[in-house]
DNA sequence: TCCATTCTTAAGCTGATTTTAAGATAAGTC
DNA sequence: GACTTATCTTAAAATCAGCTTAAGAATGGA
């Protein structure tokens, strides 16, 4: 169990480290928001547990949350907030962060808090189906029969995001909110323009697309049988 | 989606269950810890988030917790503790409570919680009958004798809401409030198409409509026996 | 820096949905 | 039964949501 800690109060993140490597855990500390970045970026597929200081010198804690979402949208964050910022928090949670501890915190809070996390992770899939089209995460691959089709990095995160929820529609505020990052915006038009891109490149011709419209409301990717 | 909240302070437990009325969830409130127990026990199956209460009469929450999660280990559980009563707050995780939050607390703040849990879990079905209709919320259909009935937006809207209010009479003023958003309008004619166009998809022939007009007041769905 | 790729914005187009309107029908009242 | 009023039904008009392109902006490598 690995974790990565964007920390820049040497004491606290020093605290912080000690603690979980005697609980076992591999602790990748960094100091401020840009090494955090670049650290969560490089080694994405490490992490565990990524613990977000918010107020950060250089790039705050949501703009490393929203980086890192842009390219991972499992591994679990927690934010480490001072307290009564419970704006602040919510902002936190909503940039898709999974938790926030307010400081100061007390160790085994923050243990507790990550075994939680840990808990609902470890049954994670990373494999997705829709007929003849499939979607290894760790790889980041699609493919359909078998043949490999390359997509962009917008592509890839509506199409994963249809496929998580597949048999669901998908609203399209959701959608905008959780593959573009956009909140309280109504202009989702550039969904379109994905959608159109996505049924060019995996439909099969002269058949219904595999993202069915529903109107009004959103799309949807019809669950196997 | 349905929660209960088991809460002793009436002032707080309406202010949270107006809250999430709001939201579109339906709410059960237990105002003691007994009660709160055995409504937890009798319709475990039933609820997508349980909010629990720290200090309560009689049972407190984290004999409640332990009850239900022998029974049960999936269903989220929220601790609401008094603030600085960190270390209830860690025995109430280890006691197998997903997340707690700090008296007192936004409703924003609660609310984004619930979500983020709901959002690991989501795997059960949301579906409102009548008769041989069914709804599915997350799919976004509706089926008359397990066949796919196509509606439009505005249809599917109306003939939730008569779902959601199964067995009450739904006012025409209402109506118009709830699923057209218009407010001290007298003018609503449009219901009748609307309601029309659902007899029409959805009735029988040679059969009573499944829609009753309460003529001067407005429509009803019979609650089923 | 420049070039190539990806992302976003904008606009016209199309077909479906929603609303309006108006005559027909049914229910309730005197 | 005649009158009044509410609801039903239909069709046409108005609006809107989604599709498709293309072009400009942003991003990321070479």
């Amino acid at each position: 169990m690995r974790l990565l800690v964007v920390e820049d109060e040497t004491s606290i993140a020093n605290f912080i480290r000690d603690g979980l490597e005697e609980e076992g855990f591999a602790v990748d500390v960094a100091s401020n928001g840009k090494k955090g970045l670049e650290l969560a970026l490089d080694n994405i597929k490490e992490y565990d547990v990524i613990l977000l200081d918010w107020m950060l010198p250089g790039l705050n804690g949501i703009e490393i949350c929203r980086e890192i979402r842009k390219v991972n949208n499992v591994v679990p964050i927690i934010f480490l907030t001072a307290k009564d910022t419970v704006d602040d928090a919510i902002f936190g949670l909503e940039a898709g962060a999974n938790d926030y501890i307010r400081k100061p915190f007390s160790f085994e809070e923050m243990l507790a808090r990550i075994r939680v996390l840990m808990r609902t992770r470890s049954n994670e899939v990373v494999l997705f189906t829709a007929g003849a089209i499939e979607m290894d995460i760790e790889k980041h691959t699609v493919t359909k029969n078998n043949t490999v089709v390359e997509l962009t990095q917008k592509e890839f995160a509506l199409l994963e995001y249809f496929l998580r929820n597949k048999g669901k529609v998908c609203r399209r505020t959701r959608i905008i909110e959780k593959v573009w990052d956009i909140h309280y915006d109504h202009d989702n038009s550039v969904i379109d323009v994905y959608i159109n891109a996505l049924r060019k490149k995996l439909d099969s011709p002269n058949e219904p697309s595999f993202i069915i419209t529903v109107r009004g409301v959103g799309y949807k990717i019809e669950a196997d049988e």
